[in-house]
DNA sequence: ATACCTCGAGTTCG
DNA sequence: CTCGAGGTAT
């Protein structure tokens, strides 16, 4: 080495320093320094260093860390030290903990008989679900990396390794051996899993199927540079061969040391003592599994002492003194038995696989769904495939690929049947969507089915009582046809039905009890029917299944237009002026009261008694949203722009004057000649002049039933508000709705126009993009002081 | 026209 | 919860 070395080697050692700490601080630490931008541009101007002066360009500097292309596949490597694999315990059925963990109390129980030990001391630490490695390091330097393989010969991934940041290439600290061994799993982290993939998906290349493959996959990429492009991770848990150097006398303190070293290590890995302390850190992360930032799949018991661990020793190639303890699977492969339709509320044909039953993260999955025809044709599943059920994140079964080696020679792709399963009317696509629909409507029993539950449903009538198996079996044997019939319906009815269906379904006993436990059923049945009479006019229109009002819309519509009468009567352009309704929606709610069946059935609701707690007038704002000049806009006649509109309608203000003016009249007022064409043969014919003269009237109606003076502003008016977390006293629902009579609106995701976020209790992803936009936090006791401010 | 942001609809099991 | 699509702001 140079006695008094220039200027530019020590800069090169400054930089190599410094992008060793970046990434020591970033995946040992988990608390970075730099910006992902300044670690950049420090590794590129040491790069640059090294192509000027060849010299510096050792095998340990970062900048090596993308390496030449391996040709014909990867090196076999033998490891001195075989790579262990653990015998694997799982949940069982039971009551008791030693039931359900009886794998691990005889564990636990042979390792206290071996050694003549109670209680013993076990290093543990999460399983993760990656790929395991080897790292071998000669005099503090990385040299070699290889997969595990069959546990005696792995591959040598070297090159591919060197790219993965966490992985030290060189040692900190001091007192490692000459020759260590450092065994550990490469993973991928869920965020890069996801990054790597909203990336894939916006390229039209092939997303990873799960940060495992993501791992396994990137590993085992002949050039490292598209390995680089994946962030892979790594942790360090245990060390294989040892030379010309002593490790601690424990697993725990080992694991410290290789800390030090300069490898990260799941800083989840503790010490337990004993059944209770194995179970006890079972649970605890289990409960912290979806929040970990990398997948895993169970957790691992080492006996944490060396001395311990060898007087164990081994049965053929398991160690007796270590155990995996996995979590139930979150993915299972089973059969699809069949790929079936169910016909939703709206008509929507959804597929749903028929699956040979399978435990999946602790329940049996049977169905999932298919969601639509054009997933299941991107996942090409066929009837008696063998598939990868999944439970994700929340509950609910999806199915994740289909294992195509095992695909049965003649298997068919699955396609769309014609027609509908339940009435045999047609099945059809609308043009640019993915579902199909049933075109049956109401004739439909499926969607009778369907659109009685749903008015039934807590959320619209909330008729308790009124179960999804009884509303089959009204449908079935016709004594509801629409909501309405249910009002007719008498105990007497109820208990004749019931007794109908108990024989349709074979189950009959004909007793004097039974007679009683039926009665005593339908009076509830009743009294519960009975009690939705007295209902709001929001939750009705909701009721009533329009297609594209939720509740949302249906609230909307309630407050501007204040009362059924005028909601019924209220023909689409004039809908269309009010927030959040368009051109579908609009015509959507007024195709449906343009039928007339829709006309009668809610005739018959109101004659049954229905009635709403909070009619009013029309909302007063609505005169500012008013006007010919909504309607001129909402037919679209060519040329007729906005401006020219607004002129039109000064000086013609009803639809009355500008007919009795005429295009002569409107070309002196400044319309444009080929504007005033296009009105003038627009309103010629009859079919455009109805509507539009029926949109007045509509109109007119609204205003005249106007209130005179303007109502007080409610005090919350225009305040977007998000509620996250549990509101430990007031509960989501209620403070919705104590919100909302303030006149606040309450949204369900946070954006910049959110105007104040109440967080309670274990807020999640909400807070955190609060956080992100700079959006106030509320906590409940502020939201409480403000309702009680304005007498809530 | 495009890019968000919301809302609506559908889904499973105990 | 997730997807698709409608509505609106840019």
């Amino acid at each position: 080495m140079h006695p008094n070395p220039p200027a530019w080697h020590r800069r090169a050692a400054e930089l190599r320093e410094r992008i060793e700490q970046a990434n020591h601080r970033y995946y040992v630490l988990d608390d970075p320094d730099i910006t992902d931008a300044e670690y950049d541009r420090l590794l590129r101007e040491l790069e640059a260093l090294e192509e000027a002066h060849p010299q510096l360009a050792t095998p340990d500097s970062p900048t090596r860390r993308v390496g030449a292309r391996a040709h014909g596949g990867f090196a076999e490597v033998h490891h001195a030290l075989p790579m262990l694999s653990l015998g694997n315990a799982f949940e069982q059925d039971g009551q008791t903990d030693r039931e359900r963990f009886r794998e691990i109390v005889e564990f636990e129980r042979r390792v206290e008989q071996t050694l003549d030990r109670r209680e013993p001391v076990f290093s543990v630490e999460p399983k993760l679900d990656g790929l395991a490695i080897s790292l071998r390091y000669e005099q503090g330097v990385f040299v070699q990396g290889a997969t595990r393989g069959d546990g005696e010969t792995g591959e040598d991934v070297t090159a591919n390794l060197r790219t993965v940041r966490a992985i030290p290439l060189k040692l900190r600290g001091s007192g490692w051996p000459d020759v260590l061994e450092v065994r550990g799993e490469v993973i991928m982290l869920r965020k890069d899993f996801e990054a790597f993939n909203d990336y894939a998906r916006a390229h039209g290349e092939r997303p990873l199927a799960n940060p495992r493959n993501g791992a396994a996959g990137s590993l085992r990429q002949l050039d490292p540079a598209v390995t680089a492009r994946r962030k892979l991770s790594f942790f360090a848990y245990a060390v294989g061969m040892v030379e010309g150097g002593e490790l601690p006398p424990t697993h725990s303190q080992t694991l410290a040391r290789l800390r030090e070293w300069g490898f990260p290590v799941s800083p989840e890995a503790d010490v337990a003592r004993g059944f209770d302390g194995l179970i006890a850190y079972y649970r605890r992360i289990g409960a912290k599994r979806d929040s970990l930032p990398y997948d895993i799949d169970g957790v691992v018991y080492k006996l944490d002492d060396y001395a311990g661990q060898r007087a164990m020793g081994f049965v053929s190639r398991a160690p007796r003194w270590a155990i995996a303890h996995k979590f139930p699977a979150q993915e299972q492969s089973t059969v699809v038995e069949a790929i079936e339709i169910q016909i939703g509320r709206t008509g929507a044909a959804t597929p749903v696989a028929r699956l040979q039953p399978v435990q999946v993260a602790g329940v049996t999955v049977t169905n999932a769904t298919l969601h639509n025809a054009d997933q299941i044709a991107r996942l090409d599943v066929r009837v008696g495939d063998t598939v990868i059920v999944r439970r994700a994140g929340d509950v609910i079964p999806e199915v994740v690929r289909v294992q195509t080696e095992h695909r049965a020679p003649g298997a068919q792709p699955w396609t769309m049947p014609a027609t509908c399963p339940v009435c045999g009317s047609a099945l059809m696509r609308e043009e640019g969507e993915a579902a199909w629909r049933c075109t049956g409507g109401l004739v439909c029993p499926a969607q009778r089915k369907e659109a009685l539950i749903h008015f039934a449903s807590r959320r619209a009538m909330d008729i308790e009582g009124l179960g999804e198996r009884f509303v089959d079996a009204l449908v079935e044997l016709d004594y509801v046809r629409t909501p309405a019939d249910l009002y007719d319906l008498t105990v007497e009815r109820f208990v004749a039905m019931k007794q109908a269906i108990d024989e349709r379904e074979g189950t009959t006993p004909e007793t004097v009890k039974a007679g009683k436990i039926a009665t005593k059923w339908a009076e509830n049945l009743v009294a519960g029917i009975d009690a939705s009479r007295r209902t709001t006019l929001p939750r009705f229109l909701y009721a009533l299944g329009i297609m594209h009002i939720g509740e949302s819309t249906a609230r909307t519509l309630a407050t501007w237009l204040g009362s059924l009468a005028m909601v019924r009567s209220t023909p689409a352009p004039v809908l269309r002026v009010l927030p959040d309704i368009g051109d579908e929606v609009a015509s959507s709610i007024a195709g449906f009261f343009a039928q007339e069946g829709n006309q009668r059935v809610v005739d018959a609701l109101l004659a049954a008694g229905i009635a709403f707690a909070d009619e009013a007038p029309p909302s007063p704002r609505l005169r500012e949203k008013l006007g010919l000049a909504v309607l001129l806009d909402h037919a679209k006649v060519p040329k007729l722009g906005p401006k020219s509109t607004r002129l039109l309608v000064e000086h013609f203000p009803t639809l009355e004057r500008l007919l009795a003016a005429g295009p002569a009249h409107w070309i002196t007022a400044g319309l444009p000649q080929a504007a005033a064409a296009n009105l003038e043969a627009f309103l010629a014919e009859e079919a455009n002049l109805a509507p539009l003269r029926e949109a007045e009237a509509a109109m007119r109606r609204l205003l005249d039933a106007l209130p005179q003076q303007t109502a007080q502003r409610a005090p919350l008016e225009g305040q977007t508000v998000v509620l996250t977390g549990t509101l430990p006293t007031l509960g989501r629902d209620e403070a919705k709705q104590r919100l909302e009579a303030l006149g606040a609106k309450v949204a369900g995701s946070v954006s910049k126009k959110t105007s104040f976020v109440v967080a309670g209790e274990a807020a999640g992803s909400k807070l955190d993009k609060a956080q992100e936009l700079g959006v106030p936090v509320w906590d409940e006791a502020r939201l409480l002081a403000l309702l009680a401010e304005h007498g809530g």
